[in-house]
DNA sequence: CTTGCCGGGGA
DNA sequence: TCCCCGGCAAG
């Protein structure tokens, strides 16, 4: 005899709402690393096996200020670009820009399956065939677009950074002055007007750029290696790195000891994990973190290694296969379920 | 959309 | 503890 039951066939309808939010988080997110670790051009990730993350937390603690303005975490350009404009998920990384606009109720999106968190290394990814690659100058008030990234790295170099000598030596640097932008053949995202997030990173743990890092030569990929030089100079608008931090937890055995670093100038910070072998999925925690903002600039990186793949063990219990108390007795009959599946918990009665 | 159930609470 | 429920992954 069960008094209680207050709400019997009530069944719970939840506005989900901020689930969006926080999904677009974790995709756009997702999708940025995922543009920054198969990036065509660029950006090879030779050695480093493991590099990505996914960004979304949970439980909106935190939310960043409506104002996006200070939020040195989000991808937006403080300067330009306006429209919030919405992600389609399957194109990919570039055309977002700056949908993080917490405090509107969007709900625009909605995702169908989030990207999982897990870009792999190698995967091949799909990606739209009829994708246009170009490249487009941050620097401020230039916006020059070329179709290569040579083309661009040149244009930096000797348009912004004045070094025109080493017309053909890179170090990189350029790299954080350009971004990279996919064309759709048919619809062009407006790209072009909207920056997008340069690609600056996939840190390598171990190196912090303090200051004239420069490192050599680099062959394949400039990318890790810069990618803290100094910013020299006045960096171009918006260096909008993306940041997200997680904790991830690997379901059983293991938990990655992670650390992160601050350089008191303001000038980065990053995180990094040591992990083994391991796969996570997560949880993210929050990925904000802004800063007073002093007065230069400042960028971070986020590093964030982890190893890619496969679902392994503990994530989360299979999920039982056979019909359990709900699925037998109905949710009419809630009390004839078991109690665990009264609380929602693993059934006890029909357990697989 | 529906299920199973984890992770968090509140009482 | 007992009991609920948000939320999420899986289907």
């Amino acid at each position: 005899m069960y008094l209680k039951r207050k709400r019997l066939l009530t069944q719970h309808h939840p506005e989900k709402k901020s689930s969006e939010e926080l999904d677009m988080d974790k995709v756009t997110a997702a999708m940025v690393l995922t543009s920054l670790s198969t990036s065509p051009l660029v950006r090879s990730p030779p050695v480093r096996p493991n590099e990505s993350l996914n960004g979304s937390w949970k439980e909106g603690g935190f939310v960043p200020s409506s104002t996006s303005s200070s939020g040195y975490w989000s991808w937006n350009a403080p300067s330009d670009q306006s429209n919030p404009s919405t992600p389609s998920p399957p194109l990919s990384a570039d055309s977002f820009k700056t949908f993080r606009t917490p405090s509107q109720p969007d709900d625009g999106i909605d995702e169908g399956e989030t990207s999982n968190l897990l870009f792999d290394e190698p995967i091949p990814r799909k990606r739209k065939n009829s994708m246009k690659v170009m490249f487009k100058c941050l620097w401020k008030n230039c916006g020059k677009v070329l179709s290569t990234a040579a083309g661009i790295q040149k244009h930096i170099r000797t348009i912004h950074l004045g070094r025109i000598g080493e017309s053909d030596y890179s170090d990189g640097e350029e790299d954080f002055y350009y971004t990279e932008i996919r064309l759709n053949t048919d619809s062009v995202a407006d790209g072009l007007s909207s920056l997008s997030p340069v690609s600056p990173s996939l840190a390598s743990p171990p190196s912090f750029p303090t200051q004239d890092a420069i490192r050599p030569e680099t062959s394949c990929a400039k990318t890790e290696t810069k990618l803290m030089t100094p910013l020299s100079r006045s960096a171009p608008t918006n260096l909008y790195l993306v940041h997200t931090d997680h904790a991830y937890q690997a379901t059983p055995p293991v938990n990655i000891p992670g650390s992160a670093k601050f350089t008191p100038n303001g000038s980065s910070f990053s995180i990094s994990w040591q992990s083994p072998p391991v796969t996570f999925t997560g949880i993210p925690v929050s990925p904000t973190h802004n800063r007073p903002a002093g007065s230069g600039e400042q960028k971070q990186s986020h590093t964030v290694l982890s190893s890619p793949p496969r679902v392994a063990f503990g994530l989360r219990k299979p999920r039982g296969e056979g019909k359990k108390c709900r699925k037998v007795y109905g949710m009419e009959n809630r009390d004839m379920w078991c109690t665990a599946c009264r609380w929602k918990k693993a059934c006890q009665r029909f357990i697989d």
